[in-house]
DNA sequence: TATGAATGAGGTTTCATTCAT
DNA sequence: CATGAATGAAACCTCATTCAT
């Protein structure tokens, strides 16, 4: 019980340290001092580095997709899309960079990548199952390519993600996003 | 002369290396070996391996900026799109990392990411005046948020990069970007 | 009682380790784990590894020097030496390193090298005494050099321990130690 | 050239250190500065510490090898044993240790194992063939077990190698085996 | 200008040892 | 008595950087 709380613990303070300095840059030991602990406990949790931050992958993954299900409720489209950014924005705070530390790392990890390929699938087939529901109830036109339509609301997503981390402001962003959500949807509906 | 192209080998020797393995694990040998040289010749070129690092930022920028212009050339706003979409795929084919790597870097290099910033600004506004251009055409409705959907083109393009990056296909990825462009130009216009 | 029994036992799953790994590269979990007690309890019983393995030749060479006097017992010298062999060869079955290993961790402590000196002188005694009588029965010549005699059928036992160590086979081994022994009893008689 | 002189002298280096200290205990730094160079210089040459030590075995085989054929020259044979005992201490003056930790390791690494085993097979065969040519010169009988009496020659010598690091003195050590020569070649003459 | 041998700071990892429970 | 989580010193190894040639 203790152990996997600490373990918890470990993952989270190491998700902070990779997400500020990214994983090659962050020390060990700035790890175990944010938590008040020595170098050696954290290989008493983790075998290296590396799974260290295979563990927080994973841990990432999880609670993204614990979220995931609560997307699906929601009826009315554009309140919706502001809502569920609003939502992803704030759970992200800060740990923006972790996704993409987490991508740049499985340009070269086939393992990492073939989770988050699945993982992406999943949102996909999530955001597909949403849009499905609007055709049925007639707010999108049948004839929509929906699964390509959610392959790019992701990529949008993303992309105001990388462009969060460029530098660009909260309310620039969000204005990205309903403008592209609004005009593609009434292009679609 | 043979200096800045020698100068210049090493900045595309170093963006393909970068590239492959991330700024914090290439190492200066595997970019020398890369070119035949030896590490200590890189050293008479840049005086280290961060300003190595932003010579590529600034060249593989300048790449881009070089580009642009012809962007605001075309009319026909979804052959456009299409034509964009490829040209750009292609020229950044192999390169897409090293997008990822400047973003990455950023967030802890503030003098790139100013510069990344301000290239961003610049696509923008070029994507703002074709797109305004739309409008005086009469393609666009007038009172459609122009920056916004500029800033979401581009965060859409870029979140496909990282798509890419992921693993999905290229004909996934295309499709994406035409039905949202095209979804949301039939939502403006 | 149990106490005594425990540290008994600690030492004998010592002696294997340390047999099987090494001093420095045995570690105290392997020891504790193989026993099915943490390491904790370990130091209830030894203060320090070091002492763990001093505490392990003491009772390696009390083994031994148990077994010493019988050794005086025999008379027949030929048979005597085959099979003082193989009684040996079993007492030291997966062992033998463990001597090695004195030896060796022997050459940086002094003390030990003493304790080790001085079984040594103590084996050397008796096997001198047994010589000795060999002469008082006249099955060897008077103006043999027993004591040194005694050193060489030691170090020709050590010897063959390395050679097994090495790889050659028990039967190899046992003809060699054989040869030599008869070889040399027929030039002393 | 330069390069594989500083890499015997690394090997030079390498053995007295582990001689002195013995394998595990010495430290990559104590090699370095014993030959005024940077730890970081040795990884220039052997890539772990490991690759070292097989280096040094590699090395201290060949020098024996090297020496083995002057072996066979001689013809008396009493004072050809004590030459080539006097010989052979003073080439491992002071490197008995690393016989010994070789031996030690090679009982945990099958690849040293194979080589040590060889080895000992060259030199058994080179002490078989100078016997045999005592056999021929009816110096030794017809019927002596040749091979098995060269076994036990190498291993008497050997063990007398372990007999000088727990601290015998050299005189001891000398008789020890003179007086086995002598005793063992009576007996097979 | 080019080299490549040498450096050494700095990071990861190991493991004997301690101590509160 | 026993535990096992925690420690931190110490070792291995890497690699950006320098500099004599």
């Amino acid at each position: 019980m203790y152990k996997s709380e600490l373990r918890e613990r470990i993952i989270q303070a190491a998700i902070e340290s990779f997400s500020r300095t990214g994983f090659d840059r962050t020390k060990m030991d700035d790890i175990a001092k944010r938590l008040g602990l020595s170098k050696g406990t954290l290989y008493l949790y983790f075998k290296s580095k590396e799974e260290l931050f295979h563990a927080i992958c994973e841990s990432y993954l999880n609670a993204l997709k614990k979220q995931l299900p609560m997307f699906g409720r929601w009826e009315d489209v554009l309140p919706d899309a502001e809502r569920l950014y609003d939502y992803f924005r704030e759970l992200e705070a800060g740990n923006a960079k972790v996704m993409v530390e987490m991508i740049v790392e499985s340009t070269r990890n086939p393992k990492l990548r073939r989770v988050l390929y699945e993982h992406r699938l999943k949102v996909r087939e999530i955001v597909i199952a949403y849009l499905q529901r609007q055709v049925e109830s007639n707010f999108i036109k049948k004839e929509t390519d929906i699964p390509s339509l959610a392959s790019a609301y992701i990529a949008l997503y993303d992309g105001i993600t990388l462009s969060h981390l460029i530098g660009a402001t909260a309310a620039e962003n969000k204005k990205a996003w309903m403008s592209m959500v609004k005009a593609s949807l009434a292009g679609v509906s």
